[in-house]
DNA sequence: AATGCTACGGCAGTTACCTCA
DNA sequence: GGTGAGGTAACTGCCGTAGCA
């Protein structure tokens, strides 16, 4: 099992993103995180043996959001046998519009204004003509709404809340599938506020409530992934504390041993008793070089192994027998 | 080109109402 | 029927961006 952390900039080279040092498995087995969008990102992965998500799942998380919580429990249950992911980053980037031609004195829609007959729609003069709302569209866009608000308008006075049909929320929700922001090009909110008889404003708080839900569901989501991995670190600790105390049980029967570097250390991967490693050194020099100053190690500083010595999958693999004779030499 | 104003849309936080157990 | 919890429509305030003078 090996766990790696990054935090840096997304918007640099990919690879400086992977989880692993080039002497480990996990470079071969995938890109821990790869993120094409700008800001910083915080990823962690946990596995075993190192199978890492990649990129196509973290563009998915980001396009949809919707659609990875709809999976979510999928996703789940695949992880807690084997690899876990945890992506702790930015929601997708919300595509700012601009140039709205509609233009209106004051806070779009206010209700206040609308209710004191203050709010005027007024197009924009100059832009291109699809860009621009026609007057007929506008006009009938207040009155479609203004049908819905003359249902309301007396809840609204009386305090009273109008919830949607099921009709409505289940289109709306069709919509937001598509896209979770409304585009004012194609005068969505409009269409939508005339097609479910209802007024833009709703349309509007709809998808803003909507893209809160969506979040706060995420939100939730993250924070049961982080308890697991939390679970997952805590029994991985305890598991390692008992190896380690295993290690210097043998230490001090055996005080040899415990002379060599750390990284020397090899164990069965039979039995996974842990070896004197002295023969590794005198006897294999050219496969086990000393560890340079420019290891990579230091070229990659924004990872960092974890644990940073687990010696079950040692690459130098020997014979059962090879091991036995060195822990017993 | 720089600046201020205005309009707009998004988000976080909150309120108020409705539904249901 | 009263009540508390949860869901959600709607509001408010703030911020970033874009267009324009």
């Amino acid at each position: 099992m090996e766990l790696g952390l990054s935090l840096g900039d997304s918007s640099k080279d990919s690879k400086e993103f992977k989880f692993s040092t080039k002497n480990s498995n996990s470079e071969h087995h995938g890109t821990a995180m790869t993120n094409k969008q700008d800001g910083l990102v915080f990823c962690m992965a946990l596995g075993l043996n190192s199978t890492f998500g990649n990129q196509e799942s973290l563009e998915n998380y980001n396009q949809d959001d919707d659609q990875t919580l709809q999976g979510s429990d999928d996703h789940q249950e695949k992880s807690m046998g084997t690899p876990v992911q945890l992506d702790l980053l930015p929601l997708a980037p919300v595509p700012r519009h601009t140039g709205s031609p509609l233009r209106v004195s004051g806070r779009s829609e206010n209700s206040s204004l609308r209710q004191l007959g203050l709010l005027q729609p007024v197009v924009a003069s100059g832009s291109a003509e699809e860009e621009v709302l026609s007057a007929n569209d506008v006009m009938e866009a207040e009155r479609t709404s203004s049908r819905a608000s003359d249902e309301d308008e007396n809840s609204h006075k009386s305090g009273k809340k109008l919830r949607l049909s099921k009709e409505q929320s289940a289109y709306l929700e069709e919509n937001f599938k598509e896209h979770s922001t409304l585009n004012p090009k194609q005068k969505q909110k409009l269409a939508l506020a005339k097609q479910l008889n209802l007024r833009p404003r709703q349309v509007e708080v709809w998808f803003q409530n909507r893209r809160a839900r969506t979040k706060l569901k995420q939100t939730e989501v993250d924070c049961e992934y982080l308890k697991r991995i939390c679970d997952s670190l805590t029994e991985e600790n305890r598991r390692l504390h008992k190896e380690l105390q295993e290690l210097r049980a043998l230490n001090s029967s055996n005080p040899f041993c415990m002379q060599l570097p750390a990284t020397t250390l090899t164990m069965c991967p039979s039995c996974e008793r842990v070896a004197a490693a002295a023969t590794t050194l005198t006897t294999t020099p050219a496969t086990n070089p000393p560890i340079s100053k420019t290891s990579t190690i230091e070229s990659t500083p924004k990872v960092i192994p974890f644990p940073l010595f687990r010696p079950r999958f040692y690459p130098f693999f020997r014979s059962p027998s090879h091991y036995h004779q060195s822990a017993s030499s």
